[in-house]
DNA sequence: TTGCTCCTCACGTCACGTGAGGTGGC
DNA sequence: TTGCTCCTCACGTCACGTGAGGTGGC
């Protein structure tokens, strides 16, 4: 009675290559040979050979079944290890199932972050790419304010005019737009006021926070956008004073264009 | 505003290595360079890495977040797939998790066969083995039978005799060996028929199956144990004549002897 | 002779990680 | 000059899978 690699595995419910990578790394011991080369395998190999598959269906890295055998460590311990890996992993899949059943239900692009499934509606295209930037710098309760926010100002005629203004419109209609943005504005900042000033999630990144999101609202708003939006935020937070420089200023530049 | 490649990665909350990544396999377009050959990225670089990470997160394989980019597929669909994967392998997990507690509970080594833990005390070295073996070989019904007749039948002082029984033992212990084994065999093939001509798992599998037990026990027991089974197999099958057979070639045998 | 099995390299997979060896910036 | 960062190969990881190229058995 002596089996060929094939029927070993066969046996076994494994391939003929695992147990050629088994004999390789040392787990299963290589058998006799015939004088033609074959090999001719014992059941001391099947039943080696069978630990190792099932324990392998476990789970268990090649590299500890090997230290299992020595049984020099304490084989609870290394059970204990496996099952709090394998609890880990659950969570995380399972975790991320949950979002992908937010994205099917709202039919939202699978790369918005956690969250803003359900607002992706609301959202235009700069505004989910500047929620992905946020989502990397800002911490999840800030992330949580700023999509609560979102959630209860479903878009408006003025969010499409605004997402839609050319960058040379004039600055009567600039002016108008800032205006009409700025009661939202201030009605969001009111209700979660850790969105005026958004908190890092770790200090490393606090500095490279603001960088990256001014560079990334001048990629992604024109400049009478930008504009609009510096209106919109002086109004909200109540500096007139700062409102009356940037026209003062924009009167000068009209002056040097007019000459 | 121009990131390094680091800077890059520390943004988008992954590693220098993962960018360089992105960019052998074309995910990432490779960004202008500096005189020095410095990187230069930009913002659409930053969206560009913070969709594959979020991609990749979600367990979106690569070349799969590459097609995505094409969007000639139904994303739906991608998402479906994925968790339909992901449920399976929870699955999966969690029955590995079920079987790892049993395992802890009975303090049973992890290379038993599924269900044979609560059982492990009631099973010798050879016992183990020959279960390794047949949990490969035989259907579930089969092995649930095997585990309730082991868990109906705890071990005994006959047992133990027989496990320790020599290969040279004498020919009247033997015969008394497997007498007072076979009430108990008769008990348990009666209470679980199956086992008195087991499933193979599969057609393929019944050929080899009766071959590899018969190794197995040729090697796990000595011969003196394997008379035992063979006149205790006799006695709990009614088979009088056999065992007459037996005998008188045992006579024979011993004759041949003290020649 | 044909088809099947066995053998041994060597390289591929997947998503990067780990150096090696060299250069630029401050 | 020193320490830090950047660059490009090349090879390693994990548990095998996929051929390539050759031989033995029937």
């Amino acid at each position: 009675m002596a089996w060929s690699t094939s029927e070993l595995a066969e046996l076994a419910g494994t391939t003929l290559k695992a147990v050629r990578h088994y004999h390789k790394v040392g787990l299963l011991e290589e058998p006799e040979r015939k004088s033609n080369g074959y090999k001719q395998y014992q059941v001391s190999h099947l039943l080696r050979l069978l630990q190792i598959t099932r324990l392998a269906e476990l789970g268990v890295p090649l590299a500890q079944i090997a230290a299992l055998g020595h049984a020099d460590k304490d084989p609870d311990q290394a059970i204990h290890v496996l099952d709090a890996e394998l609890e880990a992993t659950i969570d995380r899949l399972q975790r991320i199932r949950g979002e992908l059943a937010l994205i099917l239900r709202h039919r939202a692009p699978a790369e918005l972050p956690t969250g803003f499934s359900n607002v992706a509606g609301e959202l235009s295209e700069a505004d989910r790419a500047l929620v992905l930037i946020y989502s990397r710098l800002f911490d999840e309760a800030t992330m949580a304010d700023l999509q609560g926010m979102v959630q209860e100002q479903p878009r408006t005629d003025v969010d499409k005019e605004f997402d839609m203004l050319h960058a040379d419109a004039d600055r009567a209609t600039r002016r108008k737009l800032g205006e009409l943005l700025a009661p939202a504005m201030k009605a969001g900042l009111d209700k979660f006021p850790t969105l005026k000033s958004p908190i890092a999630q770790s200090p490393t990144r606090a500095g490279s926070a603001r960088n990256a999101v001014e560079a990334a609202m001048h990629e992604l708003y024109n400049i009478a956008q930008l504009e609009v939006l510096y209106r919109s935020h002086l109004i909200s937070t109540g500096k007139a004073k700062e409102l009356d420089v940037l026209e003062a200023a924009l009167d000068a530049l009209e002056l040097d264009e007019s000459d």
